[in-house]
RNA sequence: GGCCUUAUCGUCUAACGGUUAGGACAUCGGCUUUUCAAGCCGGUAAUCCGGGUUCGAUUCCCGGUAGGGUCACCA
């Protein structure tokens, strides 16, 4: 019946043509949403119609990709479904099959010229500083289609269109948009503007969600679904994402990077999932750091941005590291173990870094920046860095003595992060700030700027090298005379 | 260049004719803590320009400007 309301079928086609980037990612993203939230069915399709372009390993990694976030298909290359195959070079006959329908109504001919003469035209086109229409030489007595010439489509009603999309609105292209195009290449493929429309025929797909590179080549997905008279899904253009310059639409060629890149980074699947949902898409209310389901729920079309913006690393940080809280214990610690070197993979240590994570979120920044040596390794510093604020080298190295002595007497049994700050608060309120104590040891100990407190420090590293490293600063204060 | 399309703090955005133009990231300041962080609190900061329509425009219309997309046997 007219009125039933039809199963939300989605997709996601890319071309296996290198790897997934944000924007790639999200298209899947939002498709996948939409088809969550309604219950519908999620397609993944791959558009391998240009062998030339194709790179080998693409399928695997983009695959791979999807994965990684979670998103999950219905249907697809791999695990087949109703609609099978769903790489289009193994679905040829079908564009064969309504190529020739669109032949037998008069909307599509074999197109007589060679690539050469074809160019000669443009060419002179463009000399003449005219726009080159390809209809402008079509053919009166086209040869019969045999498949080694390129079957174009035929534009019988040369008109202007305007159209619905569920994010823009309202849309349109002039005649000029419209001209002859190709169906099917000299080489027996399909190009995307036949193949995809007769993809998403046969596989029932009801909503398309693509980038606006696609607004222009309507029209002609337009009178293709006109000549064959089938009805079209609803079209949701999503906005276009900018590269950090904010000047110019991401892209592969300049810079845009591979999605797994984030993955060896250290961003955490949902935080990456969150972070794309709201390139180009916001939620009622102010609410930023979604989980999965959260979003899913959340997700309407109708909140889909129309204009485009630059992403904000700065912003996937920080979310990432809102990610991290939601972490619970056991799932924050496996993610933290996978990142540490062997010589931190230690069990006292563990929870202290795991601490630590839950509040700057970025480990990767913090192990590739060696953050984390100090605790096995004797950290190299500038003397000057161990005095603290006002006080001067010689009441820090009168203080680091003191330190020292309480640390010395302190017995083996007794040596805990408990017992040694009370030990060694009891000296820092003795003087005119605790600082003048306590940053001096929590330097010598880490050589960091930012580190654990000076009391765990002393505890996981343990008497003797407490001891070590407090002389070794000493003697590094007394040496700068 | 033709056609299409977009325009709010530095950045990402909220607002669907009436708000002290809200939030987040970043930044700055304060508080707190056990040094530094973290945390908490607060501050600075925006409607591209010009015309209309209206009692009233961020919001609607027109023009300009600036950005983006597209004009393939690529998708």
């Amino acid at each position: 019946m007219e009125n039933q309301k039809q199963k939300v079928v989605t997709r996601f086609a890319p071309s296996p043509t290198g790897y997934l980037h944000i924007g790639g990612i999200r298209t899947a993203l939002y498709a996948w949403a939409y088809a969550k939230k309604n219950n519908g069915t999620f397609i993944l399709r791959i558009e391998d119609t240009d062998k030339a372009r194709e790179v080998d390993g693409s399928i695997d990694h983009i695959i791979k990709s999807l994965k990684w976030l979670n998103i999950n298909w219905n249907e697809g290359p791999d695990i087949g479904g109703p609609h099978a195959p769903y790489k289009q070079s193994e679905r040829l006959e079908s564009y064969k099959k309504y190529a020739q329908i669109l032949i037998e109504k008069g909307y599509a001919y074999a197109d007589p010229y060679t690539e050469e003469e074809v160019e000669a035209f443009r060419k002179k086109a463009d000399e003449e500083k005219r726009p080159f229409l390809y209809r402008d030489h079509r053919p009166e007595n086209p040869p019969v289609w045999d498949g080694t010439k390129p079957l174009r489509f035929k534009v019988k009603d040369i008109k202007s269109y305007e159209w619905n999309d569920l994010v823009r609105g309202k849309l349109s292209a002039g005649p000029e948009a419209l001209d002859d195009f190709i169906l099917i290449k000299s080489d027996g493929y399909p190009t995307y503007n036949f193949a995809h429309i007769i993809d998403d025929l046969e596989m029932d797909v009801t909503h398309v969600m693509r980038g606006d590179e696609f607004i222009s080549s309507t029209p002609k997905f337009l009178s293709i679904y006109e000549a064959l008279d089938i009805k079209r899904p609803e079209y949701a253009t999503l906005p276009p994402i900018m590269g950090p310059d904010g000047k110019k639409k991401l892209g592969k060629r300049d810079g845009a990077k591979d999605f797994l890149e984030y993955e060896k980074e250290g961003y955490l699947p949902s935080a990456m999932l969150n972070f794309l949902a709201f390139i180009g898409w916001s939620p009622k209310g102010e609410k930023e750091i979604l989980t999965s389901d959260e979003f899913i729920d959340l997700f309407e079309i109708e909140q889909i941005h129309i204009s485009g913006g630059k992403y904000n690393e700065e912003k996937l940080d920080w979310i990432n590291k809102e990610h991290i809280k939601l972490l619970g214990e056991n799932e924050l610690e496996k993610y933290v173990f996978a990142w540490l070197p062997i010589e931190l993979q230690i069990k006292k240590i563990i929870p202290v870094i795991t601490e630590r994570i839950s509040k700057f979120g970025d480990i990767k920044t913090m192990v590739e920046n060696g953050e984390l040596d100090f605790f096995y390794k004797e950290p190299v510093y500038e003397a000057s860095k161990l005095i603290y604020k006002d006080t001067d080298k010689d009441k820090t190295i009168s203080n680091l003595k003191e330190v020292l002595e309480i640390i010395e007497k302190t017995e083996e049994f007794q040596f805990n992060k408990d017992n040694i700050k009370i030990f060694l608060m009891e000296l820092a309120d003795s003087k005119e700030n605790r600082g003048q104590i306590l940053h001096p040891i929590r330097f010598a100990l880490s050589g960091l700027d930012k580190s654990p407190d000076p009391f765990i420090l002393t505890d996981i590293l343990g008497k003797k090298e407490t001891i070590s490293r407090i002389n070794k600063a000493i003697s590094v204060l007394s040496q700068e005379m």
